[in-house]
Formats: structure tokens, C-alpha cells, sequence
DNA sequence: CATGAATGAGCTTTCATTCAT
DNA sequence: AATGAATGAAAGCTCATTCAT
């Protein structure tokens, strides 16, 4: 939340309440439009159409396009963070994955907007990919953490392992997951829990002999 | 800039050898910097410098920037589409798994640069989501042929499984990989492999009770 | 470039009298740089620098350079409907073709420099050709029905009576007039005006026989 | 016929039957285009494409796109000296009038598209300005060399009487004449001979005290 | 704070013309 | 003579950003 954009030293944003509205209007008018035309395609002034205020105003609030983006990757990533920090441990483990990828294809669901113009500004600017580079990484080692014990003395690496199991969760939530269908939404955690636990077991060795 | 352009198939072209020779450096050149840049902020400009060309050129060969990149696109996704159609059954189902997984790896691997540009370019422009979703549902396709047998009668989705495998798959290739350490990307398709066969095995409900 | 562009009406245009002044200076230099160069050749480039506004400014007030020649055109017709609809009978015949026409000259040799800039415009877009067509059409159909009574059972059209004089006022008026000798206007009027009354003596078959 | 456009010294042109064919393919081409679509806006591929041959073979017959159409104004403005060079006097001079216009509106009629082109292009080129002056001055002077006796005496120029009938004919048969239905053709030299007979016996103060 | 006119660098695209083959 | 690839100087138009009000 107003961490600035690149370069920028000054703390956007309002002292007033009314400052405060117009802040969140544009927010939400940055990631309608940025859902509608993608991060490189999207106008000032389609923005300040959609937020039903000036041209100028933008500025006001932001110091720049991409500035407007970031205020968005805060709010998406302190909730992915939030949800990487969330316990992990569990009696069952099949049901501990399956809740923990419930919780992740959660965020992608509700954030695959934001995420989407984020992944597409990584293409042209190294600030996004750093900011992305950051969060994937901290739950990419946040699973491989949980994963090497039972790979140890596997010669399977946790960290590719772990960014397997991520890839397929974040490349199925934000590409291939309609954000409306909840059933399609339960079936999906169902499946990606399946296989990440079915390939746990294999790739610790326990199963997989048979078939 | 969101605007649509022709299609898939230029016709523009060469009718002479020096001619053939002009259009394959450009295109080299589109893909260096599509490669460098991304896609939206490629500029003419650059590739022409690049192909060592002059401006007027380009469009000699090409209608618009989006018709180099569907000229990039057609390469692949015949590339793409050989692989989906490459024999699959095999006495060994692992083997068989991790064969076809090195193959994909290898074509992700070799294209990486043209699939980053493309999957950036179908979020400004419907024609290449398109074409994105026709390659990919081929594949994701063959792949959910490929489960069926294994999957029926469990309540899994043959097509959400294949999603979620291919998911991992390019996921990983394209955006975790490093194209040129041999050695990472073979261990890369054996983890891969073993998640996919272990994953499969769990959907069958083959195994996955112990632990 | 024969491409089409948008109606003749803009609603572009400023909400502020700075504005206001501006789109004024833009239209005036339009004018100016029209009777210069011609329409087709003319660039906005001259426009504005004419106007000593930047070029993106143009296109704050402007579509493209043919909503320019829109703007300039709407006033010019605007006078030139205004010329049609005023009385016409009187008295003395010769006397009221005279006025007639000297109102006409009037306009033509005041708006000769859009005029020409839009016959010009006629040959590569279909718009002008249509708006020329519309005001044309007009004037030519107002004389057509004061002919028609004089004409009337002679066997000639009135439509193409009226035809005939107006394209020599316009052509005269347009073609061969210099816009500052007053008193070359003068003497223009009166040979126009002897031609048309005489013209149409013969063609009503008054006079004609003697010579 | 072959007469260099401005500036230029060579004489263009083949000297093989072969090329003779040629040259005249692209003349033939080059007048279609101008009257697709105008002077300024026409292609030097589009000519080419219509002549059917290569882009450049134009430059082997022309210096540049404005040699073309002088290529085609030599053929028309020979035409149109020759039809004023014709005799002129008659007895009945009713009948020599619409004898004169009866020609000039014919040569209009078959080269209207050349015409049309030639007036856009004075818009933009001097050196087509000049030619039309040239050759418009030309006929102008003769028909006031025709008028100077009847309108001796009167106060009326014969120069401005002699270009208001030419801007009549010229006006009527260039913009208003559809180039193809002859009894409309008909009709019109019959209006225009008798407004210029008409209007002439009233600038000679012969007629016109009636009505 | 908000406004919206103004800026101008930047990019795409076009096309007359040249020239090696 | 004919070809067509290559050139590069123009334009046109866009849009992030600034700034006077």
C-alpha cells in the first residue's frame, strides 16, 4: 500500500478521507482496466474514465502508469504472502495439501486479474520481474522447506520439485480457471491435491512401483 | 495496440532467393528482441536494426509488428503440434511419461523466447489468445485422451488433470528453466515425470493410502 | 488517403475559453495552410505551426486533418444556405438577378480559399464529394424552381438552366476572381448578371430572334 | 506527346514497338487511377498493378508520378487548341455558337476523368497551375477575340464576358455531365448555346429591355 | 485537491524513387 | 527493357506526463 513505484522516493496518496475515495476509485478502475486491456495496452485515460475523474488527477495519486500497477501487486502479494505464512502442518498430509492448495487457488481466483497484468509487465519491465521473482520465490522456498524431508537422500531436489508443484498450481489458477464457477473451482483443488500428493509419493519413492 | 491485424498466414514474401534470405533475417531479428523486450515494447525500429535493414523493409515482409510475431508463432506451434502427435503408448508407462514430458521440455526449452512473447501478446490481442487456446487445447487434449482409461470411474476429470499436468509442464519450462544447462533440464523432466506418474497413479486411486 | 473519417460536426472542442481560443487559432491556420498548400498536400505539421501550438494539440480539437476541413466547411456552407434562403422576387427582374448574384460573388470570393481546398478535397474522399453534392444540390434546386415558370413549356430543363448558371458564377467566382479588386467585382457582377438575364430571355424565348 | 515533366530535359520514351506497347498500357493505366482517385492520392503501384507491370518499369517511361499526367494533359490540351483553332465565324451565328460549344463540350465530356485531375493537381503543383493557365487563357482570349466587336461600345470586358462563358461550359461539362448518356449531352449544349447567345445580345445591349 | 488543455517524444506506416540483377 | 527488393524521408497519430488555473 502506497509503496512506491521504482525510483520514487515520495509516499503517494491522500491526507484526506475524500483523497482516500478517489485513491480507491482509481485503484479499482486500474484493475478493471488493466483486466480489459492488459498492463502495456491500458490508457491514462481509459483509467480516469473509469474512475470518472480527471486526467490530471491520476497524478495526483500515482507518479506514473506503472505505479498504479504496483499499488495493486501490494495488495495481491501481501495476501499471497499472508497465505504462504499460513500453517502447514497437519495430521493427515493429503488433507493439509489439499488445504493449502484450496487457499492458494483462492487468492490466484480472486487476484488472477492483477496477476495476469503482472505476469505481462514482467515482459518489459525488470521492476515487475524482480517484484515477482520476490513473492514466487518466497513460496517456491517455503514449499521446498516442507518438501525436503521426504525427499531427502531422494537425489530429487526440493526446489525443483517444489517449483513444479507451483507452476502447476499458478499456471492452472490464473490461466485456466474461470473466476466464477466455485464447483469447477472444488473440483480443480480436488485434482491439483491429487497430484501433487500422488507425486509426492513417487518422487519420495514410497509408491509407485506398482501399475 | 489492441488492434487487430491480418492473418496467421502472411502472404507477403518473396518471390526471389535474396528475397527468402531478407524475410529469415527479419524474422531471426523479430525474435531477438521480442526476446529482449517483450512483445509490446518491441519497436520496428529495433528489428530492422537488428536484421540490418532499412525501415521501409519490414513492411515489405510484414504487414504490422503482430505479423512477425505470427510468423515466429507458426514455426512453433507446427513444432508444438509434431511433438502432440509423436507415438505415446509404450510398454513401460514411465518411461513412456518421461519421454514424452523431455520432448515437450525440449521444444518449451528451445522457444521459450517466442512463447514468452506470445503469451504476453494474448493479453492485448484477441487473435493471439486465440491462437494460444487452439495449440493448447490440442495438446491439453491429447493428454486427457491419453488419461481417460486410468481416470474413469474415479469422479476425476480426465480434462482438469490434463490441464493441470500441462500447466506444470509449461509452466515450468518456460518461466523456471534456463535454456542452457543440459544437466538442470534433465533432472527437471525426471521430477516432472515422477510427479506426473505419482499424480497419476493417485487420480486412478491406484495408490496414495500409505503415509 | 481516401480513407474515410468521422462526421462533420466534431464534437471535440474545449469547455474552456482557452480552449475556445485555441480551436479558433487551429481553424484559422487550417484555413490559411489549406489555401497555401491545397488540402492533400497541406500537413498538419504547418498547421500547427501556423496555429503556434504543438502537434498533439491538433488532435485535441481534431479527428485528422479532414475534420479540419470539415470545421471550415460548415462555416462556409452554413453562409452559403444562408444566401439561398434569402428573398429573391422583386420588382425589377434584371435588378434582383443582380443582387443575387453580387451576394453570391460576395461569399465565393470571401470563402474562395475553403472552397477550392474543398473541390480539391472532392477527389479523394467521398465525404466532400457528398457534402459538395448536398449544398450544391441546394442552390442549383432554388434557382431550378424560380426558372421554372420562365421556362415553362420551352422545352428546357430548369434543372439544367440552373446547372449552367451556377457553374459559371461558381467558376468565375472561384477560378478567376482575385479576392481584393473590389472594383473587378463590381464589373464581374454586371457581366454575370447580363449574361444570366439575357440567357434567360433567350431560353424562355422572349427575346433572341434580332442579331 | 513525350514532353519531360517540369525540370526534367530527357525525352521519356521507348523506341521499340515493344515499348511503345508499354508506354501506352501505363497512360492508359495512369488515367484510370486518376479518375479512381484523384491525382494526389493515386499510387504509383496502383498504376503499375493496373498496367500490369512491374513497379519499375514506370520509372523506364516517366521521370515521376506528375509526368504521367502531363502525359495525358499533352493529348488533352492538343485536343482542346485544336477544337478552338477551329473556324468559328458562320452565318447563322445561333448555329455557330452551339456548333463551338457543341465541340468543346464533347472534348469535355471524353476527357472529364484528365481534367479533373489536372484542376485537383493545380491545387498542390505550380507547374500544373501553369499549364492550365496556359491553355485556359488560350481559348478565353480567342473566344473574347470573337466577342470584342459585338461588346465595343458597351462598357463590358470582352476578356470577363469571354471567361463566364468558359467557366459556364467548362463548369457544367467537367462536374455536372454524366459521361455517358448522350441525349442528356444534347440537351445541354442546347441551354448553354442559348444562354450564351441569349446572354451575349444582352451585353451588346441588342435585347433584354422587355420582360 | 481537481481540472483539462497543452506538450512533444516516439512509433507506425506509407510510398516515391533507386538500383542491382 | 523489365523486374522487384530495398531505401528512407515524410506524415500521421498516440499518449504519458506536465502545469496553469
Amino acid at each position: 500500500m502506497g509503496t512506491p513505484h521504482v525510483g520514487s522516493t515520495t509516499d503517494e496518496g491522500p491526507r484526506t478521507s475524500r483523497g482516500e475515495r478517489t485513491a480507491a476509485r482509481l485503484r479499482d478502475a486500474a484493475r478493471t482496466v488493466f483486466a480489459r486491456h492488459g498492463y502495456a495496452t491500458a490508457r491514462v485515460e481509459d483509467i480516469v474514465a473509469e474512475a470518472g475523474v480527471s486526467h490530471g488527477t491520476f497524478y495526483t495519486y500515482f507518479d506514473n502508469k506503472g505505479a498504479a500497477l504496483d499499488a495493486l501487486i501490494d495488495e495481491t502479494s501481501a495476501v499471497l504472502l499472508t497465505v504462504v505464512d499460513e500453517p502447514w502442518e497437519g495430521e493427515d498430509v493429503a488433507a493439509t495439501i489439499e488445504a493449502v492448495i484450496a487457499r492458494f487457488v483462492d487468492v490466484f481466483a480472486a487476484d488472477a486479474d492483477v496477476i495476469r497484468a503482472w505476469l505481462e509487465a514482467t515482459a518489459h519491465e525488470a521492476h515487475f520481474r524482480e517484484r515477482l521473482r520476490e513473492v514466487r520465490d518466497g513460496y517456491v522456498e517455503r514449499v521446498a522447506a516442507q518438501l525436503e524431508p521426504a525427499l531427502h537422500g531422494t537425489g530429487h531436489s526440493p526446489h525443483s520439485a517444489a517449483a513444479a508443484l507451483v507452476a502447476m498450481v499458478e499456471g492452472y489458477a490464473t490461466e485456466m480457471l474461470s473466476d466464477d464457477d466455485l464447483a469447477e473451482r472444488e473440483r480443480t483443488v480436488k485434482v491439483l491435491a491429487a497430484i501433487w500428493y500422488g507425486g509426492l509419493l513417487r518422487l519420495s519413492g514410497v509408491a509407485g512401483t506398482e501399475a
